[in-house]
DNA sequence: TATTTTTACTTTACCGGTAAAGTTATCGGT
DNA sequence: ACCGATAACTTTACCGGTAAAGTAAAAATA
C-alpha cells in the first residue's frame, strides 16, 4: 500500500533548518562541523530512520567499496568454503561482495561479468567455468585495468594475476604416500585433460611414479568428468578389465565416492580388497567410513589470500606487475592407504 | 597507472553530435528514436566499450533490480543449494541478487541488514543467525513496507511471510518409519530447543512416540547443538548411561555423523548394533557407507520458491497479507533403518 | 491550404549523495 | 584597532543516468 520513500539527507537538513551538505558533513564526522551540530544530526538521523544511499553515494564518491566475485557453483565444498572466506576477509578490510554465479556456463560467465563491471566495482576475483573459451570480455577487463585475481580456476592464455592449489605437488605427496606404503599397482582415474586441475593431478600421479621407477600403464589412466557418476564408470571400466590395480588415485571427492559405490555393488570391499585416495575432501570426510585419505585444499586459505591479494593491488595500484601465488595441499590421512 | 575512466553516455553523444538523451534511449530501444540512430549509437557504443553504470541507472530511475540475501552460512550443504537455486530463480526474473552472510552473529547480522536497505534493494530474503535476540532491525524493515521472506530459520514473532521446510512431519515420517520397522527404544538427539527446527523436530519425534503408544524417556532425549561434536557428545552420554536404545533420531546430519563416529571409536557398529536416522542428508548421503536414512530437506525446491513468493511480493505490492509456505521433507531410505 | 498529429529529437530537472569553492562571524596576535 | 586565520556553515557544481516537458520539421488529416 504505502510505497517506503526513503529518508534522505534534505529531510533532515529541512528539519534541522541547516543545509543538506551540513548533514552529510556532520554524518561522515567531517571536521568542518562543530560538535553540537553533529549531535543534532544524529539525533535526527535515527529519529528519522535515516540511511545512506549506497548507490548515490558511490556515484558522487566515485568509488564502490566492493568486489565483484564470480564463482561456476556455489553448492560444493570447495567453492561453498572459499567464497564465505572470501566474505569474511573483505568484511574485515571493509568492503562488500557481489557475488555471481555462472553455473559452468561461459555465456551466463560473461554476462555476470558485465553486470559486475557496470557496478563499477573496485576489483575482481575470478574462478572461470569449465566451459569458457571464448575471452573476448576477459580481454576487456584486461583493458579496462581494473584490478582482478583469479583463482583456482585460471586462464593461463591471459597475464592475470593467480592464486592457485599446488595441484602437482598435492598429487605427488599423495601419491608418493600410497608407494611409500608399499603400492605399485596404482591406477589414476583422471578429469578433463583440457581443465587445469585434471592436467596437473595427473602430472603429480606420474611423477611420483616415475621417480619411484613404476611404469605407467595406459589402461590404468582413465579420463572422465569429476563427480560421482565418472568415479563409477572409471570403476566400471578397470573391473570389467578383469585387471584391477591395488590402488586408485581419484581426481576428486565425489569421484572417489562413486568408485566406493560402485565396488560395493559388485560385492569388493574398500579398503579391504582395493584401496583408494583422492585429491580434495569434503567437510564430512574426517567422520565417515571409511574417511579417504586425501590431499586436502586450502579452501579458507585460497580465499583469503585472493581477497588480500585484489585489496592490495586495489590500494596500490602502482605495481601491476603479475603474481601467482601458489597454496600447498594437506596430506590427511584417514582409514584408507595406511601402511 | 592509468586509472580506468569509464566510458559515459555522454562519451558517445559527443561522438555522434547528438544530446545525452538520445542515446540513453536509443540503448534502451525507446520508441521516440529512429532506426537508424539506434543502429549507429549501438555501433558507437560498442566501438567505445560502453557498459550502463548500474548505480547511476538505478539512482535515476529509483528501482534497483535487486534483491537482498541473507543467510548464516555460506559453506553449508543447505545453505549453498538453496542459496544457489536463489541465484537461478532470480536470474531467470532478470533479477540480481545480493548475497550476505551474517556467520550466525546478530549483530553482523543487522549491519548487513543495513547496508541491504542502503542498496534500495527491491525485497529481501532473510534466514536469521541461530544468535538473533534483539528484533529491532526487523521491525524497522516491517516499518518500511519492504517486501520480505523469511526462509528455513524463521521470526516467529514478527509478522512476515515464511517459506519453510515442515520439520514436524519429517520428524514424524521418519520416526514413525522406525517404529514400523520394529524399533521401540528410539533416543533423540535434539537441537537446542529455542530454535524452531530443535522443536519442531523434536515435537514429530514426540508425536511419533505418542500415536504409537510408546513412552518417552526423558533421558533419551538430549537437547544440544547441530554439529558433529554435539553427536559425539550425545552419543557419549547415552553411552555413559549404560541403558543404550536400539535407535537414534538425529536432529541433524552431522550430528549423526558425530555419533557414527563416536560409536566407532567404542566398537559399536552402525547399524549392526545400533541404528539411527536424521533429518536432513548430505549431498554426498547417497555414495557414503552407511548412508543414512532421512528425511531430505527440499533445499531447491525451498530456494525457488522464496525467491518466487519475494518477487510475487515485489511486483504485487497490493495483498500484503503474511502467508506461510510449508513444504514437505521426502524419505530417503539408505542403509541404515532397514526392516 | 491550413491545421493537427507524429516523428525524432533536445532541454530541463532531478535521483541522493559528495567535493570544492565560497561566505560570514569570531578570535588571537601585534 | 586592524588583519589574517579559523571555525562553521552555505552555495554551486557534478557523478551518470532517467523522466517529463519542450520543439521543430515532416506527415497526415480536414
Amino acid at each position: 500500500m504505502t510505497k517506503p520513500t526513503q529518508i534522505t539527507l534534505a529531510d533532515i537538513a529541512r528539519k534541522l533548518q541547516v543545509s543538506k551538505v551540513t548533514i552529510s558533513k556532520a554524518l561522515r564526522d567531517h571536521p568542518d562541523i562543530s560538535a553540537t551540530t553533529k549531535e543534532r544530526v544524529r539525533e535526527m538521523a535515527k529519529e528519522l530512520g535515516y540511511f545512506p544511499n549506497f548507490f548515490a553515494r558511490n556515484l558522487s564518491s566515485k568509488k564502490s567499496g566492493t568486489i565483484g566475485l564470480l564463482v561456476p557453483k556455489i553448492a560444493h565444498h570447495f567453492f561453498s568454503t572459499v567464497i564465505e572466506s572470501i566474505y569474511d576477509t573483505a568484511l574485515e578490510n571493509n568492503y562488500e561482495v557481489i557475488l555471481m554465479v555462472s553455473q559452468e556456463d561461459a555465456q551466463r560467465e560473461a554476462l555476470h561479468l558485465q553486470t559486475l563491471l557496470s557496478m563499477r566495482v573496485d576489483g575482481l576475483l575470478i574462478s572461470v567455468s569449465k566451459m569458457t573459451q571464448d575471452l573476448t570480455i576477459f580481454k576487456e577487463i584486461e583493458k579496462l585495468n581494473i584490478p582482478t585475481v583469479f583463482f583456482d580456476r585460471v586462464l593461463n592464455q591471459l597475464s592475470f594475476s593467480t592464486v592457485t592449489t599446488d595441484d602437482v605437488n598435492g598429487a605427488y605427496q599423495l601419491v608418493k604416500h600410497a608407494i611409500d606404503c608399499g603400492y605399485r599397482k596404482i591406477a589414476h582415474l583422471a578429469g578433463y585433460s583440457h581443465t587445469n586441475i585434471g592436467s596437473h593431478r595427473r602430472q603429480g600421479y606420474e611423477k611420483a611414479l616415475l621417480e619411484n621407477g613404476i611404469t605407467q600403464k595406459s589402461d590404468w589412466i582413465i579420463e572422465g568428468g569429476f563427480s560421482e557418476i565418472d568415479g563409477k564408470k572409471g570403476f566400471q571400466r578397470l573391473f570389467q578389465s578383469g585387471n584391477l590395480p591395488d590402488m586408485i588415485f581419484t581426481v576428486t571427492y565425489p569421484v572417489a565416492l562413486g568408485v566406493i559405490a560402485a565396488a560395493n555393488e559388485v560385492g569388493i570391499n574398500i579398503p579391504g580388497q582395493l584401496d583408494i585416495i583422492c585429491f580434495g575432501g569434503s567437510d564430512y570426510n574426517r567422520c565417515v567410513s571409511p574417511s579417504i585419505t586425501c590431499a586436502e585444499q586450502p579452501a579458507q586459505e585460497l580465499g583469503k589470500k585472493a581477497t588480500l591479494f585484489l585489496l592490495n593491488k586495489i590500494t596500490n595500484p602502482g605495481q601491476n606487475t603479475d603474481q601467482h601465488l601458489v597454496l600447498p595441499t594437506k596430506l590427511y590421512l584417514g582409514d584408507t592407504c595406511k601402511s
